[in-house]
DNA sequence: ACCTAAACTAAGCAGGATGCTCACCTGAAC
DNA sequence: GTTCAGGTGAGCATCCTGCTTAGTTTAGGT
């Protein structure tokens, strides 16, 4: 298999402008950049196919559905359930993401809910399933720094020359 | 300040229909959902403004970027310090997100690296923050659930009645 | 029942963006 | 030196976009 290839300027350079304007046509993107309308459209063309960008769904906000509650339960499994305890997260609705951690049986489970009674009833559930021996529910209280990524994302070395194609002429 | 908004069964057609294909067309929605072209760019543009949707930096994956490690570290804090501490949390590059939880003096820090050593430098890092009295990195080993959301969005109820406008015979 | 405001619908229009294809060029790999 | 992947520039038909205007529906409030 391929080895997974990674970000290169070009790259950092289209993702910065979505960044900034997830709704940037490609042509804007070509502008800004200096590239080709073609090579913008072949990257982003990969980085669906390649996995670079993940689901939509990741900006869906939760609380917007109707899912104000966030958590984090911290879940101790029996080692040789854990397939079967991740098949059993899988089928909850509101567990939005699971992760196995290191130190054996950790797992990380990543819940909404409506409100706190939903969240007693999730949390109860969760600790109900076979192979769960201890959880620890931390509810998201404050939002200290946001998801950001934008700040991994190397800064552009191209110089913008702006050779356009079928281009009018585009303020930049 | 206006009370903020649920998703109704519109905005759930909507949204599934963003999520099955994230590059469709406003046109293309308004046909499967039988809503107006302007109703639908309507929606999104109100998605934005409420903030329902979320920044496009939530798409990007680390990885790609080079940054093919992640890891939640829960932060124990000096209670007084906090603010302090999520400010200097804000300043590390690989921290993307940090999380107030219950439980006075607790934060989940998510972070990513590049490699061992570097997730081991970080964390160091983090620990050496003034208030910072304990850490415990639980590295992510597994994706047993990827993030989804999908599921949590009602179905949508509305009969397509695909009333169109300006659309050519769109086969459905 | 009435009124109002918000939301949706319908239509039209100019400007361009899109997706695609082809030909050519370049640099790196083998 | 050949090959191949990736970038470029151009052209073209389709149709999407953003915006505006105007009429209609719906929900809420009094």
């Amino acid at each position: 298999m391929p080895r997974k290839r990674q970000a290169d300027q070009v790259d950092a350079a289209i993702l910065q402008r979505l960044v900034a304007d997830p709704d940037v046509t490609n042509l804007a993107i070509a502008a800004s950049t200096g590239l080709a309308r073609n090579t913008v459209r072949a990257r982003l063309d990969r980085y669906t196919a390649e996995g670079a960008l993940r689901s939509f769904e990741r900006r869906i906000d939760p609380a917007f559905l109707g899912y104000p509650l966030r958590a984090y339960v911290v879940t101790r499994v029996t080692q040789r359930k854990l397939d079967r305890v991740g098949a059993a997260l899988a089928t909850v609705p509101e567990v939005l993401e699971v992760h196995g951690l290191t130190g054996v049986s950790d797992l990380l489970v990543h819940v909404v809910a409506r409100d706190a009674d939903d969240l007693y009833r999730i949390t109860g559930h969760i600790l109900s399933i076979d192979g769960v021996k201890r959880t620890n529910t931390g509810l998201v209280m404050r939002e200290l720094v946001g998801y950001r990524i934008a700040q991994l994302i190397d800064p552009p070395q191209r110089t913008a020359k702006n050779t356009m194609q079928n281009s009018p002429p585009t303020t930049l």
